[in-house]
DNA sequence: AGACTTAATTGTATTTTGCAAATAACAATT
DNA sequence: AATTGTTATTTGCAAAATACAATTAAGTCT
């Protein structure tokens, strides 16, 4: 019987978040095709039937065809449906986003990276995707790893510092900080290595095996 | 050309969780119909063409239908999806969290409430979306008035750590969890009102204009 | 009146945080 | 070689938040 109901088309959209010049920046893709042909938009596709347990391996082909390799940060966010969102009809869009370090994306080709508070016009409802996304960026930042994955895999305590400010979009105590980050254990020494230059060499650390697991551990 | 592309059954699944006798509890429905006939599993639905904006609007149908009135909180949990999920084929799940007090389902003839580490078994995926959503509430707890949601309208102090306690699983202590919750301004006194008995009468408070339109505010 | 029960406050030790300053370790320059 | 510049890292201390224990408050019940 419920094989009468309308079915939806389903995609994935995904915001893909990343620091450049200290700004914290979403990669957006050039729509070749009707509707918003020549807009910039969120980078998304179609989900296929083989895709399963959510929709997250679709979302990472998106990401490996649009920037040639996987997002060391991905997660679901939320899922958009309605008649309303895309004028070609009915449609659901499951919300990814995705953290990548800048230093990856230099190479890639078609990356183009625009400020967060300086989009263009976006189609769809894709406004509304990225506010939920920069909210929900903001709001995990403080309590978890998340913004370390912002980084290259090796990095000193300054450029963490620095990258969990932008996030989260405030000062943060030096002193205090690199306190609560150590306790926590999500990052460790790399031993003796350092980054040197005209002044003291700074400590490089990496993500601990344990932020790793615990952003591999999904239900 | 998006036209051949095959497409899902969209459903919405619900976690309605309730405390009762002092326990985390989920409401679940016999099924009526196979597949899984007669077992228990979350409330559910096809989402309609008609439905705008996320599925939220078949999730409160769906509510409604099952308690006889709205969730006082509900929001979005996360999309499930898949050919494996449903023996019927491929079909995507997007899954609701609702938090109802208890008090407002005894009335209710046909909810039956099973503590989350009793449930019996759970047909699909539903498993799965179940520990999603005890994962979500119990994170969410710390930070925010979503246990008061699980209260009735009017409550005294002890009754909010009580709730506080029992959702994150942990012991708070008294003073500070009464220092922490009334600086957030997330409820509020009821004047002249308190809960009498062979003691010291309890102040009633309700939830603050601040932490009800915190709630609706959705993006 | 006294026992009993839960509510609410108080006091204090401990821990966490915010802020400012001091010290450390290098390269580059004089 | 000593000095200067620059960023890294630690230290010290005041202020705020938290945990724990005990006390006081306000009623009912016997």
């Amino acid at each position: 019987m419920e094989q009468n109901y309308p079915r939806p088309w389903v995609m994935v959209d995904i915001a893909l978040f990343t620091i450049r010049d200290e700004r914290l920046c979403l990669i957006l893709t050039r729509r070749k095709e009707p509707p918003f042909e020549g807009l910039h938009a969120l980078p998304g596709g179609f989900v296929h039937i083989q895709e399963d347990t959510d929709a997250e391996a679709a979302a990472r082909r998106v990401i490996r065809g649009k920037i040639g390799f996987d997002a060391p940060y991905l997660e679901q966010l939320y899922t958009f449906s309605g008649a309303a969102r895309d004028p070609r009809g009915w449609s659901v869009s499951v919300a990814y986003y995705a953290l990548i370090p800048w230093s990856l994306l230099a190479r890639s080709t078609s990356a183009e990276a625009f400020a967060v508070e300086a989009l263009p016009p976006l189609p769809f409802d894709h406004p509304r995707i990225v506010a939920k996304a920069v909210e929900r960026l903001r709001g995990k930042a403080t309590y978890s790893s998340l913004p370390a994955f912002l980084l290259p895999a090796e990095f000193t305590m300054n450029d963490l510092h620095r990258i969990y400010e932008q996030t989260i979009g405030a000062r943060l105590d030096k002193a205090s900080f690199r306190h609560k980050i150590l306790e926590q254990d999500i990052i460790e020494e790399i031993p003796g290595r350092f980054r040197t230059g005209a002044h003291r060499p700074a400590q490089l650390y990496r993500l601990s095996s344990k932020a790793l697991t615990a952003f591999e551990r999904k239900i």
